[in-house]
Order: structure tokens, then C-alpha cells, then sequence
RNA sequence: UCGGGGAUCGUCUAAUGGCAGGACGCCAGUUUCUGGAUCUGGCUAUCAAGGUUCGAAUCCUUGUCCCCGAGCCA
């Protein structure tokens, strides 16, 4: 019970990854890198980040850099620097020496740059910006090329000197590399290498003009710090290419060749994640700054009081997936609840008080009682001493003139336990404006203590009035009403008028007066708290509630998202006139429609060889496959058969390579299929064949022999095998007999596994009749 | 419109041709000096349609929907 936060790494896709390149041998230890660009506080979404590459660093013994992606000179500040190495460490991750700085490699950045200049790789453009985004073509259309992308290597070295030389002005030329103007993808259209930016740079001063960017920046970075798993998010995937390119063409200067991997960035609902939008919070003094408790940085998260365990296991629990995905915040809030649990000692504080006088408690008198630390259930030791007086306070919300129904506290004639002392009634109200200012109550002098057997429903908090010291207690909520702030308008209509309730007029028992700023308690049964690290002090003591406890009484009133109107309702811009991709169909009719010969083959397919139309069109899209297929033809004349193998199996081969670049060669499929189709071997094992031909090539008959393939006639030895099973799965076997029929596929699978040249058939039919026997 | 990436319980995420599993959440009960925590039970999913296979979330085909990309930002 003592450490909830097991924070035992999940696998996931990026560790297969690595798993299959430490067994391949691609790579010996792992080396990952954690880059922020210093413009910004961490936030959560970092902290997924971090979690990730530093944690696939401490689980295979591998190393996770920190380098700071400072390439943008008017953008990066000392500050931040600093304030994302506190983050980082506060979290609980450590780069040890591994410190590093884009603008460290400037130099070396410099060199390759002339490397690709000297290959005819890279060239300097005089165009303007507006020139150069015209030139750039779009989704559907080319670029154009630039006029100076012909300049000769010793100009582009002349010019590329110059530009570092600080003889041009912002925007008078960049380097580019020489691609391809008419790719696919806009980020191959000559990439940007360099821009002139007469800036100070936080790190490097005035020593630089020319600054590079950051698909440049970032390839070689990893490359030069031997990093092996460069892991990105999702926006970046299109950059890979460009990425591959540079590594490839820098490859003589470069000591390692990195590989780059995407995953979904991390969303949580009603939380704003992107750092321009934080950053415009905080200038506009919308929040007291980035430390705001309200804000999902680090540093507001942590001055909220939550843990770096409970992100650490927030981060564990929300995975590593390409699907992009919003997270619930209440997982967040259950992993803090989950470590808090058992580490922030309970203390009592009343926000809203309300005077209570025990008319038969001795006047001038103080009782000093025990209280525990943590519940019996938390299993941890520790008391602290509490005062009980005749004058006390307790909640002005658990005490109700008239008690709805199922209510637990204190009402008028009712009973309810002081937590950690004695049980009280209600004998008198005092009523002044309406407004209730005080209860007279007695208390039962027997009724401390389990022991005395007495028991209530209801046990409230409550702090001494003489003893009790006042202090400030600010309850958030969330910053933003809806669901996703800033996608559906401007987010700053979408900010929560309540998200900061503040209790000026708290009072909170003595004890913790001298504890450290930060520190953690359960204000019982109000929630999770720590003590504001910024503006409590022991004058005036100010704490921030983390997360409420769960409740299962008060039921939310009314959604907040429900308060915000309706977003106008933009219906999204031609959403129903898209025309529709061009789809593989098209493309094969494309390709027919240039080749008469396929043409012609659609047409016998379907008439003269019975095929249906679809596998007709499937067969006639690409002249190869076509081809493989017709050969086919010639060696087993089932046309039927070969079509299911070829559109079903083969097509899949061929997706990443030419069909005439198997090693499966037409003439071993057919006699594959002959095999089958006689009865000779299994589907099953036919498929284990298949595998084989396309992955090492030769005869069917041979890989048959090898493998042992040849269907068992002895049903003797599938009786045996089959018995096997069963008796070695009886949980399986007892579950089926009960009704869990789709264990059947199980069983087979069993059998197959022991016995690969089985009929998996014959196999089903034998289990079913035994199974139901 | 072109290119890239996706789609599994309400939410997040597993299952790499063989038992659709876990966690959060929710509901009911248990227990409790926190209407907390605990414990027990329950809830709910493979985007759609065809095909291959003894067997498909997984392979093939078609379709639908979502996200990202045209900064001298990262």
C-alpha cells in the first residue's frame, strides 16, 4: 500500500522500435534527446515528452541528452534556460554531463553548410520572402525554381562568407538546399538552411549573423551527439524526409546516422497547451504569471502542489501512440489524489466558518487531544496534538436548517462526530438577519474515541476559535470552460470567471504553522493542498488547493461548458463538396487507360477466365502484377485460384517494392497453389510456404519437404496432439464448456503450434466434436 | 486539391492471424471517525461494406471520417 505510483513502464510502439534495433544490432545502447527551444516554460505536454526520453535512457541503460534547440535568436531567453533545467530536474530526470546547445554546433553547422555548397548541394537565393513563398508552390502545385539556383559554387561560397561576414542585410539572401522544386512535399522544395539576422543571441552574443533552421539545425544536432532515437511528434513527421536528406548528404562529417520517430503529441481537456497561447496569458496578465497554479506549466503545476510522481505516473498512464487523442484531466487529478494519498499528512482547516459553542465544555478550558496523521488505511504512523475549546468552528455548508434528505452532517437536534474528538448536537441555533452566526451544542464527555461505541454517520472537520490561526485558502478551477480552449474561437472568450475562488477568512489548526513553504497536507475532507511557495510566509499563511477529493455527495451542479453559448455555428468550409482523393481505383483505370494491353486483359479476365470485376481491376492496374499473374496462368491454369493468391497475398509484397523485384518467383506460386488446391498441404501451411518464397525465394515442393508440411494422414497423431492440449489448458477447456465458444480458435491455434502440418480443418471439426462431447 | 499520419469501451491504451485485455470514469454493494481511501461485482468498444482464411481488430479491396503540412518559427 506503501508506494501506489508503480510507475512500471508500459511498452509501446517507440520501444519495439528500439527493442528490434538493440536485437538487429542497429544500435548498442539507445541515446534519446529531450530538445526544447528556450521561448517558454515547460508544460505538461513536455512533461510526456521528457518522461519518454529519459525514460527509455533510465530503462536500457542508454543516455538522454538535454539540448537546447536555440537557433532563433529573437526569440530565446536566458530565463528560460534556466527555468527548463529547474523543471527538468524537478521532475525527476537528469541529463548528468550531457548539456548541449544548438548554437554550440554553429561552427560545425557552418561547415557542413559549405560541404553542401561545394557538392552543388546548396546554393544562396537573393529572392525576397514574398518571391520565395510565390516560388514555393502549394498542395497541388509545384514550386517554380529560382532564378539564382543556377549561381556557380564560388559565388554561392563568395555570397555564403559575406552573409556570415554580416555584409547584407535581414532577408537579403538565404542558403537553400537544391532538391527537388516539383516534390511531393513542400518541405523538399529547397529547403531554407540559413537567414541574416543581425540579433544578439543569448549564448553565442553578436558572434552570429546568420542563423540556421531549424529542419537544418536539428538532423545534424542529433548526428553530431550520436543520438540514435530522435522521437518527435506528430507535426514533424513530413520534416523526416527532409531530415533522412540532410544526414544522408552530410553523411562524411557526420559521426552517427540518427533515425527519427513520431508520436501523438499529449491534449488534455478544457487545458490549453500550445505555448504562444501560454505566453499570451501570461503577457496579458491574464494569469499571475508562469507560475501560475491555474497555468499546465511545470512550474504553475508545481506551485499548484502537484508531485512529480503523480506526472510521472500521469505520463505512464496516458501511453505513447501515434493516434492523436485528448486526455480526461481527471486521470491527472486521480494520480495525484493517488500519491497524495499517502504522503500529505491530514490536517484540519475550516473555509467558511461558523462559531460553534459547546454550552457543557468548561469555560477557559483547553482539552489536548491525539490525531492521526494518516487513516488507518494509509498505514502510516504519526500524531499530532489538536486542541478541543468551548468555542470552536466548523463548516458553514455541513450545517443545514433543514437537511435534504440522506444528509450526514449537522442540522438542528442532530448528532455528528468532531473528527478525532468527541460527538456534538445541535440544541440551539443563533439566528441574526436570517442568517445563522451560531450553534449551541453539547457534547457526549464518553464519545471519544473508537472505544466508547458510540457511533454517527456524519463526522466533520472543525478547528479551535481560540487556537485556530486565520490563514488565505485559494481553490482553483479550471482556467477554461470548454472542452478545447482556442480551437473553436478566441480563447479568450473562453476563459473561466471562476477559476480562482479565493477564502480569505480560513482558519487552519495551529500545527503547521513552522513547516516549510510547499509543504503538503489534506485539509480533511476539503482536499489536497500544499503551501504557496511564493506568498505564504509565517505572517500570513496562504495555501493553494491541488485537487479536490473525490465526492460522491455533492453532485456537480451544472457542467461549466454548459454556461458558455453555443459557438457560432461556422459550418466548416466545404466540407460537403470535397471531391475525394484520388483513389488507387483511379489510378489503375489511369494506368490502363495509357496501356492498351491491360485494357485488353481486363476484358479476357472477365470474360474468358471468369473473374470477378473487381479482382479483374485489381489484376489489370500495374503491368507487372499482371504479367506475374499471366505466367501464373501458364504453369496452373486455375485462374480463379491464382487471382485470390496474387490479390491477396502478393499485392501486399508489393507495396513497398516492384513486383519484379520478389523473389517469389510466378511459377512457385502456381505450383504453391497446385499444392493446396490438391489437397497435398493445408491453407495453412500454404501460407507458412508463401512466407517463405517471399522471403528467401525457390520451389514450393522444397520449402514443403523442409518445413515438413505434408498434410498428416495419421489422424492418430492429431487425436494425440489434440488431447495434448486440451489437457494441458483445462481453465480453457472448462471456460468453453461453459459457454466461452470462441476459445475454439484457441485451441486450434494450440494444436497448430505443436503440430504445424495439422489440417487446421479437420483440427476445428475433431475439437469441436471432443470439446462438446 | 496534393503529400503525410490516424480511426478499438464515455476517455487513454493493449492484443503483431488464435480468449478483444488493462487503466481512468460510471453504476451497485462492502467497509470506514474523511460522503476520502479500500474491497467486491457490474457497465460499455474493433469506422463501414465486401473479400481471403478452419479462424480477422490484425491480411486484401472499396468507401467514410479525423489530424498535420504552403514561417526567413520550432
Amino acid at each position: 500500500m506503501e508506494s501506489p505510483t508503480a510507475e512500471a513502464p508500459k511498452g509501446n510502439f517507440i520501444r519495439d522500435i528500439i527493442d528490434a534495433d538493440l536485437a538487429s544490432g542497429r544500435c548498442k545502447t539507445p541515446v534519446t534527446r529531450f530538445p526544447p527551444e528556450p521561448n517558454g516554460y515547460l508544460h505538461l505536454g513536455h512533461a510526456k515528452s521528457i518522461c519518454l526520453n529519459f525514460g527509455i535512457a533510465r530503462d536500457y541503460q542508454g543516455v538522454c541528452h538535454l539540448r537546447f534547440d536555440d537557433t532563433n535568436p529573437t526569440k530565446e531567453e536566458t530565463e528560460y534556460v534556466e527555468a527548463i533545467q529547474r523543471d527538468i530536474r524537478w521532475l525527476g530526470f537528469d541529463w548528468r554531463e550531457n548539456l548541449f546547445f544548438a548554437s554550440d554546433y554553429f561552427e560545425k553547422l557552418y561547415e557542413i553548410a559549405v560541404h553542401l555548397i561545394r557538392k552543388g548541394k546548396a546554393f544562396v537565393d537573393s529572392s525576397t520572402a514574398e518571391e520565395l513563398r510565390e516560388q514555393r508552390g502549394s498542395f497541388t502545385a509545384p514550386g517554380v525554381e529560382s532564378r539564382f539556383r543556377e549561381r556557380s559554387v564560388e559565388e554561392n561560397l563568395d555570397l555564403f562568407a559575406r552573409m556570415r561576414a554580416g555584409e547584407f542585410e535581414d532577408g537579403a539572401h538565404v542558403l537553400r538546399a537544391k532538391i527537388d522544386m516539383a516534390s511531393k512535399s513542400i518541405l523538399m522544395r529547397d529547403t531554407l538552411l540559413y537567414r541574416i539576422r543581425h540579433a544578439h543571441h543569448h549564448r553565442t552574443g553578436d558572434a552570429w549573423c546568420i542563423y540556421p533552421m531549424y529542419d537544418y539545425a536539428h538532423p545534424l544536432s542529433d548526428a553530431l551527439e550520436s543520438i540514435t532515437h530522435s522521437i518527435c511528434t506528430l507535426e514533424f513527421a513530413d520534416h523526416r524526409e527532409f531530415y533522412d536528406w540532410v544526414v544522408a548528404e552530410a553523411q562524411e562529417l557526420l559521426p552517427s546516422t540518427p533515425h527519427q520517430y513520431e508520436f501523438a503529441r499529449l491534449n488534455v481537456d478544457y487545458t490549453m497547451m500550445s505555448k504562444r497561447n501560454l505566453l499570451t496569458l501570461v503577457e496579458e496578465k491574464l494569469v499571475a504569471g508562469w507560475d501560475d497554479p491555474r497555468m499546465p506549466t511545470l512550474a504553475g503545476l508545481r506551485r499548484r502542489g502537484v508531485t512529480p510522481a503523480a506526472l510521472r505516473d500521469f505520463a505512464e498512464m496516458v501511453g505513447v501512440a501515434k493516434a492523436n487523442s485528448v486526455v480526461d484531466l481527471g486521470k491527472l487529478e486521480y494520480c495525484i489524489r493517488n500519491d497524495l494519498n499517502f504522503t500529505a499528512p491530514r490536517r484540519m482547516c475550516v473555509l467558511e466558518p461558523l462559531k460553534v459553542v459547546l454550552t457543557n465544555f468548561p469555560e477557559g478550558h483547553a482539552e489536548t487531544l491525539e490525531a492521526a496523521d494518516f487513516p488507518p488505511d494509509v498505514g502510516k504512523p504519526g500524531t499530532h496534538a489538536l486542541s478541543l475549546t468551548r468555542e470552536l468552528y466548523i463548516e458553514r455548508t455541513d450545517f443545514e436548517r433543514a437537511p435534504p434528505p440522506g444528509f450526514h452532517r449537522l442540522s438542528p437536534g442532530a448528532e455528528v462526530r468532531l473528527a478525532s474528538a468527541y460527538i456534538i448536537r445541535c440544541d440551539e441555533v443563533v439566528e441574526r438577519d436570517g442568517q445563522v452566526v451560531e450553534l449551541r451544542c453539547t457534547y457526549d464527555a464518553d464519545s471519544k474515541g473508537g472505544a466508547s461505541g458510540r457511533k454517527v454517520k456524519g463526522v466533520i472537520h472543525w478547528v479551535s476559535a481560540e487556537r485556530g490561526v486565520p490563514c488565505e485558502v485559494r481553490l482553483y478551477d479550471r482556467l477554461f470552460l470548454s472542452e478545447a480552449p482556442g480551437a473553436e474561437r478566441d480563447f479568450h472568450e473562453e476563459l473561466n470567471p471562476a477559476s480562482l475562488a479565493v477564502h480569505a477568512g480560513a482558519i487552519v489548526e495551529p500545527v503547521l504553522v513552522g513547516d516549510p513553504a510547499g509543504s503538503h497536507y489534506q485539509f480533511t475532507r476539503l482536499g489536497y493542498f500544499c503551501s504557496d511557495i511564493v506568498d505564504s510566509t509565517a505572517a500570513r499563511l496562504v495555501f493553494n488547493r491541488t485537487v479536490s477529493l473525490r465526492d460522491s455527495w455533492t453532485k456537480p451542479v451544472v457542467e461549466p461548458a454548459a454556461v458558455l453559448a453555443p459557438a457560432s455555428a461556422e459550418p466548416k468550409p466545404d466540407a460537403d463538396k470535397r471531391p475525394g482523393k484520388k483513389s488507387a481505383g483511379q489510378r489503375r483505370a489511369d494506368v490502363r487507360a495509357e496501356d492498351p494491353t491491360l485494357l485488353s486483359r481486363l476484358d479476357r479476365y472477365r470474360t474468358v477466365l471468369g473473374l470477378s470485376e473487381e479482382d479483374a481491376d485489381l489484376l489489370t492496374g500495374e503491368r507487372q502484377i499482371s504479367d506475374f499473374f499471366d505466367e501464373a496462368c501458364g504453369v496452373y491454369a486455375k485462374p480463379e485460384t491464382i487471382a485470390k493468391w496474387v490479390v491477396n497475398d502478393v499485392l501486399r509484397e508489393v507495396k513497398d517494392q516492384a513486383a519484379s523485384a520478389l523473389r517469389l518467383r510466378p511459377a512457385a506460386l502456381a505450383a504453391l497453389a497446385r499444392l493446396v488446391d490438391e489437397g497435398a498441404i493445408s491453407s495453412a501451411a500454404g501460407k507458412a510456404v508463401f512466407a517463405k518464397l517471399i522471403a528467401e525465394g525457390g520451389e514450393a515442393q522444397a520449402w514443403v519437404e523442409r518445413l515438413g508440411l505434408l498434410k498428416v494422414e495419421d489422424q492418430g497423431a492429431l487425436a494425440a496432439c489434440i488431447e495434448k492440449v486440451l489437457a494441458g489448458s483445462p481453465e480453457q477447456v472448462r471456460k468453453y464448456r461453459e459457454g466461452k465458444k470462441n476459445l475454439l480458435g484457441f485451441f486450434v491455434g494450440q494444436v497448430m503450434k505443436e503440430l504445424v502440418s495439422a489440417d487446421p480443418a479437420l483440427t476445428r471439426e475433431l475439437l469441436t466434436k471432443r470439446l462438446d462431447a
